[in-house]
Formats: structure tokens, sequence, C-alpha cells
DNA sequence: TCTGGGGTCCTAGGACCC
DNA sequence: TCTGGGGTCCTAGGACCC
């Protein structure tokens, strides 16, 4: 807790429907959904108009789509929100050294490191012009919190949405927090909030109140003991930058329980496959191989193995996926499928390489193809000691006769070699619908050709705001 | 039309070691 | 003969966050 309200909290405002409404004019003002959009989907990011019909965020998109079904449902675009991110953040590193993200439109920053601000006055011009630029930048609004601690900055950017500015003065954080509800702190969810609602409290005061050995005997020694001092305004957690990944996972949900056992095998694999690819491309290795299975009824376990040593091989992490499944009982259907790995090591590839290497000439074996040789790996090569010699198979069970929602998939750029540029406003039934507009643009008007009309293409988003060396690149 | 995907941290029990 | 503690690693599950 710091004299000065030099911790600031970001918050973009319901960034993934913002970026869809500044890419796509006639969005503007209109409920927008982002989310899943197959029966299981849930909704990401609904736009403020969108949440004045009760959408919100991790609802079934089915239940979005029954209280505003006039609202725009597109799926997230992460490679365009990531890009959009780093100019954001890229904004937040002029501002100090510190910065500590939390998601792609969120971060901490600590502007006293920086020399940003040094008082209540210095730390709110920072926070107003990091609004401007930001706006300046990406067109986007942002909400920003100034407060002596990470908590009370992230509580007072929670206040000033949406596109505001609220500065917490210090010595005002007891009153401030007293009547609010225990689900405003953070850390506090529905589990713990029932759980503090039975035992007779209800605001953060009755936390403080309560004292720190009631909520220990209530919550647990590390949670009872964190929640007390948040109560009591008591947060000295520093702004950390640069936090190295502990794990990396993949996971599916499928539209359709699986119920066969080789189907399910082959997914295992594939999500195995995918999960190195990650781990590679981070340049990391593992040692703890986690499967987890979703059943029908939607109870969830999962099972892991530790490895002698840590591997990027994705026939190791197959292979220890493989054998994790077979203890556990799919009978009844499975709902999703998940491989991680943890126990996350800065090995190279080189690095297991040569330990590889070292270890078959120890065995007498013989040599294998290193890592530059090809091997399979990625969503295009199925398991191909999968028993029942199935095919390639998409996420979803799509095969080679793909539905138009795939190929198109609502709210992605198309460009029409006579109409310009578009976004894909639906598809379905062998057709597919393009609004034609761009940032920039005035609201475009509707035209629907074939799915396989060849003046129609996918293309790159465009920039959100015009600019030189702007280039926005993404899905 | 029930409930995504990618993470983090904590707890608790058992194994194992000193 | 009967019964210590502490520390670390592994596994499984749960809560929480965006």
């Amino acid at each position: 807790m710091r004299a000065a309200p030099t911790i600031l909290h970001l918050d973009m405002d319901a960034f993934y429907a913002a970026v869809e409404q500044a890419a796509k004019p006639s969005l503007r003002g209109k409920p927008v959904v982002v989310g899943g959009l197959g029966p299981r989907g849930v909704v990401a990011t609904a736009s403020y108009e969108a949440r004045r019909f009760g959408v919100h965020s991790a609802m079934p998109t089915a239940q979005a789509r029954r209280l505003a079904p006039n609202a725009a449902y597109l799926v997230p675009r992460f490679l365009l929100y990531r890009s959009i991110s780093e100019q954001v953040m890229e904004l937040l590193g002029r501002l100090s050294p510190l910065v500590e993200p939390l998601s792609l439109d969120e971060a901490f920053v600590d502007l006293e490191a920086g020399g940003a601000a040094h008082d209540a006055a210095t730390a709110r011009a920072a926070g107003e012009r990091l609004r401007r630029d930001i706006y300046t930048t990406t067109g986007l609004p942002g909400s920003v919190g100034l407060a002596g601690s990470k908590m009370l900055a992230k509580i007072a950017s929670e206040q000033a949405k949406p596109d505001g500015l609220t500065l917490i003065v210090p010595g005002t954080e007891r009153e401030l927090l007293g009547p609010l509800p225990v689900r405003t702190l953070p850390g506090v969810g529905p589990a713990t909030g029932e759980h503090l609602r039975r035992a007779g409290m209800t605001t953060v005061a009755e936390l403080a109140e309560a004292g720190e050995d009631e909520l220990v005997r209530l919550l647990g020694r590390a949670h009872g003991a964190a929640l007390y001092r948040m109560a009591l305004g008591h947060d000295d957690r520093p702004v950390v930058a640069e936090r190295d990944a502990k794990s990396v996972s993949v996971e599916d949900t499928f539209d359709v329980d699986l119920h066969d056992r080789v189907r399910v095998r082959l997914e295992v694999e594939r999500l195995a496959d995918r999960c190195v690819q990650r781990l590679r491309a981070a340049g990391r290795s593992g040692r703890t191989v986690v499967l987890k299975v979703r059943r029908y009824d939607f109870s969830t376990l999962t099972r892991s193995e530790t490895l002698r040593g840590p591997t990027d091989d994705p026939g190791v992490v197959r292979e220890a996926a493989a054998r994790l499944l077979d203890t556990v009982d799919t009978t009844g259907g499975v709902r999703l499928l998940g491989v991680g790995v943890s126990g996350l090591a800065d090995f190279t590839q080189e690095d297991l390489f040569a330990q590889a290497a070292a270890e078959r000439s120890a065995a007498g074996a013989a040599p294998v193809p290193g890592p530059g040789a090809p091997e399979p790996a990625g969503a295009d090569v199925p398991g191909t000691d999968a028993p029942g010699g199935a095919g390639p198979v998409g996420p979803r069970g799509a095969r080679a006769e793909e539905p138009a929602e795939r190929r198109w998939p609502a709210g992605h750029d198309v460009r029409h070699s006579a109409y310009g540029p578009g976004w894909v406003q639906g598809s379905g039934i062998g057709l597919v619908t393009v609004r034609f507009e761009q940032p920039g643009s005035p609201p475009g008007r509707v035209r629907t050709f074939r799915v396989d009309d060849p003046e129609l293409t996918p293309s790159e988003p465009l920039p959100l705001v015009p600019g030189p060396g702007r280039a926005v690149t993404g899905s």
C-alpha cells in the first residue's frame, strides 16, 4: 500500500465486441455478441448494447440468442485481438518498464517505477493521457483505475467503466471498501461468496470485523489470510513484468458427445500434437502430461503422469496421454477432452535432440530422424498408429464436405473482386451473405453469394484506425 | 437448446527420505 | 516395540480469473 495512487489498472471496455464494432461500421451502437456459435458455445464478450438485454460473459450463446435475438453473433478473431492488444501494451510500456499484462485487454502498470507519476495529480494526468493515446491509436475505449495497490486499482477501473477513469485517494480505502459486497474482492467467486453468505458475511466490512482467525477457519490458511488483508485494504503485491508460463494446454468441447472409444483415442492424440506445437512454439518443454476428460454429465476428471525428464516430443506426449486415457471410464459419452503439459523447462529442441541421441547411443539403438526431419504433427496428420484406420477428421467431426459456417465464419473479413472488402454476416445452405464496409467507411450494404463463388476470397483484417505503418495483421 | 478455453493457485493425502 | 516429526514430490480436485 503506497502513499500515492501510482498503480494503474487498465481494462479495455467489452474488448472483443468493441474491436468488432470498430471494424464493422454497421455494428456501432448495436448489440454485438462474440463467442462460440456452436450448440455448446458460450459468450466471450457482449457489447454494452447487448448487456442491456441481460447478455453477459460465460452465458451459453443459445441463452443469449433468446434474450437478444437481433444481436450480431460473431466468432472471436483472437489474432486480430492480439495485434490490437500489442498496440495497447506498447503504449503502457512507454509509461513504465513495470507492466503486468493479465490478459489481452487488461494490465497493471507501476507508474512510479517509470517516473510517469509521483502523486495523485500526476497519476491522473498520466491516466487521462493514456486513455486518449489508446483511443487515438486503436479507436477503442478503455477504463483506468488508479490507487495505491493492485486490488484497489482494479476495483477503481471497474467503477470507472465504461470509458472512464477513477482514482482512489490513499487513506480512503476502508470507507470505500466497507459497504461493497464480498464478491467485489479478487478471489471471491461463487463458492466463496456463498460460503461467506452462509456464515452471515455479505459486505467487506463484515469480513474485516470477523477477523483473520475466523476467515482462516472458514476458508483455509492461504485464502483466509489473504482475504482478511484485502478486506482491510492491505495489499502489497508488486507489479511484476514478464512471468513465464507454468503450463500449456489445449482442449476441445465436442458438439455431440463422443462414444466411440477409437474416436476418443484419436482426438486425444490430435490434442497432444496441438499441445506440443504450442509448447515448441514457446521454446519450452515439460515433464508432466495431464489428460482432462469431461463426461456426458459434466463431471470432470484429470489424470497426470510425470516423466523422468522434460520433453517436447509429440510421440512421447501422445503416448503418455494415451496411457492416461486407458485409466478413465468413458462409458456414457465424452463431452470434452484436453491435453496439457506442466512442469515446464526452458529446453531448446537442440538440447533435447542431443539428450535423445545420447540416450540412444547409450542404449545402442538405431538412429531416428532429428528435429529437422519431417514428423507427424499438426491437425492434418492423423495418429498413424490409430486403430480403425480413421481418416482426417475435423475438430467437430467435419469431413471433406465442410459446412459453409466453417468455411465462412461469421464476422471474418473477405474481399470480392468487384465489391471490395467486407465481412461475413452469415452463411448456410450453400450461400454466404457479406456486408461490404470497412473500418473507415460508412455502414455498407449486404449481398449474397454462393459459397463457392470464385470472386469471393477470405482476407486479412484491415487496420481499425487508418495511418502510416499501422497495418494490422490477424486472423 | 446448460454450462468455452486457457490459465493460476491452493489443499490434501500418500510416498519417500532423513 | 511402537510410533516422532519435517520436507519434498506426486496426484487429483476445486476455486477463481479473463
